[in-house]
DNA sequence: TTGTAAGCGTTATCAA
DNA sequence: TTGATAACGCTTACAA
């Protein structure tokens, strides 16, 4: 037998379909009790459940939200999802999760899956480092927050919730000073067009200019750990005085630790380590490791919360009353690593 | 202007909807280029996308998939859920992730919510110990692979895909047999009625009954990190000859590390250590720990490959051709705590 | 307290 | 090569 429709409920219960549908969205206001449980009967009986789809085309909302992350098998990702989920979950929203890994076409195709799913808002790690790329977003008048990585051209009208990364990593390059080093050596790895980790360069290479040290950065794309090696290698063959490596993403700190080890360079005292992101694990490295840690779940929730906010005021027909943009606080882990 | 329909499309390109339609869905056997570029154009000006749920109430599908786990900040979790979108985005299908967090309400719920929107098939953690739990999934005839946990009175026709967790951990009972071990302590972490990790002490408990070892089994629950301490320094304080802890969930792992270094303990030797699920870090920490590796992105492609087979054999109505049940094994790395 | 019927956006059947 | 129209399952004015 195909699914129970409203229809089947109604015939079998000897009511109207309006009433099982009073029944189903629990506006029973005047509805007797033996017409209630009569419903109830067959709608258990008949394992009836209401299909979403149809709802759908009479109601303006999907109760639905897309979000679309860069990778989901870093951290980083699905504690944002965990966050968004925690936010939105309460609130009634499902959850359709896409990841782009870190594909501008693949983010493409997946928006406008989003859009065809007439999905309530949207949270996107952006890969494009254009916000031209997501107008169709706009066209269509979707609510929208961009998370992490904060394209040019964004308009002031679009929500954002990022960390604070240039301004950490100037904190940092001074703390670096502080500690004696006379060199750093950044490393990243973009995978995208755009990335998080131009700002914490940035941040760093402020704080060189201003202090007199200096800073080389490398950014290892898609290469292996050999040739991170080689240029390590090199770098530090070099270099005089004391150098600090830094690696602006967690998993990226892996390839640092197999490098170091392979070359037998011991920290702090062959040279200093911080790294970005890394839960948890690296407090078990050597004696830990020097770590700024964003909080992704936290970002999660900012954005989700803003999400809302968009979303009741678009119903509402009623402006929108969020702050547009939330910047949270990239906090420092002390370890003897530097 | 409200979102755009197929009718604006028919009359602003002064075709009828029938002729978007085939269009829209690529049906353009014998479309004059005219009409065709005609309509192009009309769709690009007003921006037009198909709207997902109207499509769905004249089809028997959705192309969306529903995934449950129990608890998205496991890498565990997200590794799987990678797994299933490889699988099953090239197949043309969408997910919607759901997070139980180890709850059975919510899972309940998240199931319920799932097969409202009448996704196509779906992949669920499971919570509850008995599979009656999940008899409306069966009722609803909605294709279904169970992963990573296997409740009582699974019925035959339910796939499943899960690790070799007891024979793994037989080897590895006698693994520590082998290397001198006397005594086992194994520390799981169960958070719902049902786990994979009773399968991993079971395992453990037969080769110490094989060999005559003593193994003593802890399952800390939501106990926190001076539970653990209490118990592992009472135990350790009890026992003589040489004895191997076992951490038998990742993020137990940490707990045990920060046990260990409080106690003063090293491995391998004050104890020998040991750890399922520990992807990449552990081999920094000292000279690295024995591990036992689940793949659980291979698991997700093995449950989404199967889903899709019941998925499509239900669609053409012909019988399901699939091997219904799938154990993969887990892989040894090998290291010096033991 | 309950029922009738229109309409949401699309696809499919039939007809031209 | 294209079009008119019914149908999908539900909600909601409006009626009774």
């Amino acid at each position: 037998m195909a699914k129970a429709t409203i229809a089947d409920i109604a015939r079998e219960a000897q009511v109207s379909v309006t009433t099982v549908s009073r029944f189903i969205n629990g506006n029973y206001g005047k509805m007797s009790a033996a017409t209630k449980s009569r419903i109830q009967e067959t709608v258990d009986r008949l394992d009836y459940r209401p299909n979403a789809s149809a709802r759908r085309m009479r109601q303006q909302n999907t109760h639905v939200v897309g979000v679309v992350v860069a990778d989901i098998s870093n951290v980083f990702s699905s504690l944002l999802f965990k966050g968004i989920d925690e936010e939105l979950r309460p609130a009634g929203y499902d959850v359709m999760l896409m990841n782009s890994d870190n594909s501008l076409e693949e983010e493409r195709a997946e928006i406008n899956r989003l859009l065809s799913q007439r999905v309530d808002g949207l949270v996107i790690q952006p890969n494009a480092s254009d916000f031209n790329a997501y107008s169709s977003i706009i066209t269509a008048r979707t609510p929208l927050v961009v998370v992490d990585r904060e394209p040019e051209n964004l308009p002031d009208s679009v929500s954002r919730v990022m960390s604070d990364n240039e301004d950490s990593c100037m904190r940092l390059g001074k703390r670096l000073v502080d500690a004696g080093y006379d060199n750093v050596l950044v490393l990243s790895r973009m995978k995208s067009e755009i990335s998080a980790q131009a700002h914490r360069v940035e941040g760093l290479r402020k704080a060189a200019d201003e202090s007199g040290i200096l800073m080389i950065a490398i950014d290892v794309k898609d290469n292996d750990v050999d040739w991170i090696e080689r240029k390590l290698s090199i770098a530090l063959g070099h270099l005089s005085g004391r150098t600090a490596i830094v690696s602006l993403m967690g998993p990226l700190l892996f390839d640092v630790l197999a490098v170091l080890r392979a070359l037998g360079v011991g920290f702090p005292d062959g040279v200093g380590l911080v790294s970005f992101d890394d839960w948890r694990w690296s407090q078990y490295v050597h004696d830990g490791i020097y770590l700024l840690e964003q909080d992704p779940r936290e970002m999660g929730r900012a954005a989700a919360h803003d999400l809302l906010l968009q979303i009741r005021a678009k119903e509402n027909g009623i402006p929108y009353e969020g702050d547009g943009s939330v910047v949270l606080p990239v906090s420092f882990v002390e370890a003897p690593s530097i």
